[in-house]
DNA sequence: CGGATATCTTACAATTCCCTTACGCTACTT
DNA sequence: AAGTAGCGTAAGGGAATTGTAAGATATCCG
C-alpha cells in the first residue's frame, strides 16, 4: 500500500513494453523494462522484484528458461506474455510455474487487473482475503493502516490520502532519513514531473494535524539540507 | 503428522488433471484423478479423502450431484472449479456447501494455495463447512447472512443480491477501508472488465437503503482517496 | 554580522475524486 | 411477448484534496 511493488517487464517489441510500463505506473507500480533475456537474468541475479511479467518469445535466452531459472531459486510469481493462442503453450506455461498467463494482443488494462490479482494472492495470506497490517503504537500516536485512522493522545485525527501514506511510510522506518525525492518516489510512486517542495507542504500540513506544536515538531523532523525523518 | 491428505480431483479434460495432478503431488499431497461423475460417486462410496476438487461440468453425472451427494453423507471439503463466472453457477455452488471456488482457467499454484487454505481451515477445527453463519448486530442494524434478510431499526429493508453481498463483506470487518478494486474482486468475484465505478453506485443504492439520511452516511463511510468502509 | 541557501507558511488554482441521476441492457416474470 | 427488477455504464456537477507560487523565516558558513 505504501512502498510500491516492484515488476519486472521482460519484453522486447518495444512499443508493447513502452505501453505496459506506462499502465502499470500509472497503476502505483515501480516498473522496470529490460529487453532480452540475458539482461533480465543478469538483473534478477541482483534483484528481486515481487512479479515478472514475462514474454515467451525473446532474442537469445528464452522466456521458459528464465522461469526455470527463477522458480529454481525463489517464488516470485510470473505473468507469461505469449504471441500464440495454443493450448499446449498455456498448460506448459502454468506447467513451468507461470501464475498466470496473458495471450497478445492483451489490453493493457487487463495485464494490470492480471498483475494486481495475482500479486494480492501471493502477497496475502493465502486464506484470508484481508490481511491485517500491524497497528504502529508510539508515545502518543497510533497508526492503523487497516482503517486508516490515526489518533493523537486519544483523539481521532482525520488525515488525507496522502497525508496518512506520508506519515506511515516515515513511522515504518524510524529515525530513517528520507530525502524528499525519495518520499516523491515512495509515497507519491513518481518521481518525475511533481516538485518536491509538494513534500514540503504536505509535510506541514501533516504537522498541522498531528503535531502538538507544529512550529516545534515532536514526530517529524527536518534534517536540515537532507530531509525527513520520524522520531518515535 | 502421519499420511499425508489424499485428494480426488474430479476433471475430464486430460491435461488440466495432468497439471493439477503433478503440482498437488509436488506439494506433498496423494492424489486420485477420475475423468467423470459416475467413477468419482463408485470412488466416493468406498474412500473418503480430505478434500475433493471438482469440475462443475462433467459428462454424464453432473458436479452438482456429487456436491449434493457429498454433502448429504461427509464434512469433506470440496473446491470446485469451472470455466463459467457466472453469477447463479457462483452462488449455487457456494449454497451447495462448497469451501472454495477456483475459475479456469486457473494456474496450478494458485490451486495448490487453495487447497492449503482449504485443508487448513477444516482439518485444524473440525468445523463443519456448511455452518450455520453468524448473525451480525450493529447499532440498529441486523444482518442475517443465513436468510441474506436485513433490518434496520426492527424494519426489514429488501436487498438485492449485490447489495446484500456488499453490506455483508463490509459489515464483518468493520473499519477495514476496501478499494474498489478489492470489492469488486471480493464481492464480484471479478476483477476485469468491469468498472469500478460500479462500485460507487452500488453504495449508493445501499446507502439510499439502510442509511437513515444517505447524504449523511452512518455506517458505510467513504475513506477520501481510497475507498469504503463500515462503521459499526 | 551578512549573504546564501533551505525550509516554512499561506493563499490560490487546478485537479482529482466522489456523488448523483439517467439510461440502456439482460434476465426473469406474468 | 410485453413488463419489470437488477445491474453496469456514462456524464455533469460539486466538493475535497493537492500542487504551485511567492513571500517570510530559519539555518548555515564565511
Amino acid at each position: 500500500m505504501t512502498t510500491q511493488p516492484l515488476i519486472l517487464v521482460v519484453e522486447d517489441e518495444p512499443s508493447i513494453a513502452e505501453v505496459t510500463r506506462l499502465y502499470l505506473q500509472r497503476a502505483g507500480y515501480r516498473v522496470e523494462v529490460l529487453g532480452d533475456g540475458a539482461a533480465a537474468l543478469e538483473y534478477l541475479a541482483r534483484e528481486s522484484p515481487d512479479l515478472v511479467v514475462l514474454d515467451l518469445m525473446l532474442p537469445g535466452v528464452d522466456g521458459l528458461e528464465i522461469t526455470r531459472w527463477l522458480r529454481a531459486r525463489s517464488e516470485t510469481p510470473i505473468i507469461m506474455l505469449t504471441a500464440r493462442r495454443e493450448e499446449t503453450d498455456r498448460v506448459l506455461g502454468f506447467e513451468m510455474g507461470a501464475d498466470d498467463y496473458v495471450v497478445k494482443p492483451f489490453s493493457p488494462r487487463e495485464l494490470v487487473s492480471r498483475v494486481r490479482a495475482v500479486l494480492r494472492r501471493t502477497q496475502g495470506t493465502g486464506s484470508s482475503p484481508v490481511q491485517a497490517q500491524r497497528v504502529l503504537e508510539f508515545d502518543g500516536l497510533v497508526i492503523d493502516p487497516n482503517t486508516r485512522q490515526v489518533q493523537v493522545r486519544e483523539e481521532d485525527v482525520a488525515l488525507t490520502a496522502r497525508e496518512f501514506d506520508l506519515l506511515y511510510l516515515l513511522a515504518r522506518h524510524p529515525r530513517q532519513v528520507f530525502n524528499r525525492d525519495q518520499l516523491l518516489d515512495l509515497v507519491w510512486g513518481v518521481n518525475e514531473f511533481i516538485d518536491p517542495s509538494t513534500v514540503t507542504v504536505h509535510v506541514r500540513r501533516l504537522r498541522e494535524k498531528i503535531e502538538p506544536d507544529p512550529s516545534k515538531p515532536r514526530y517529524i523532523l527536518t534534517v536540515w539540507g537532507v530531509g525527513y525523518k520520524f522520531e518515535p
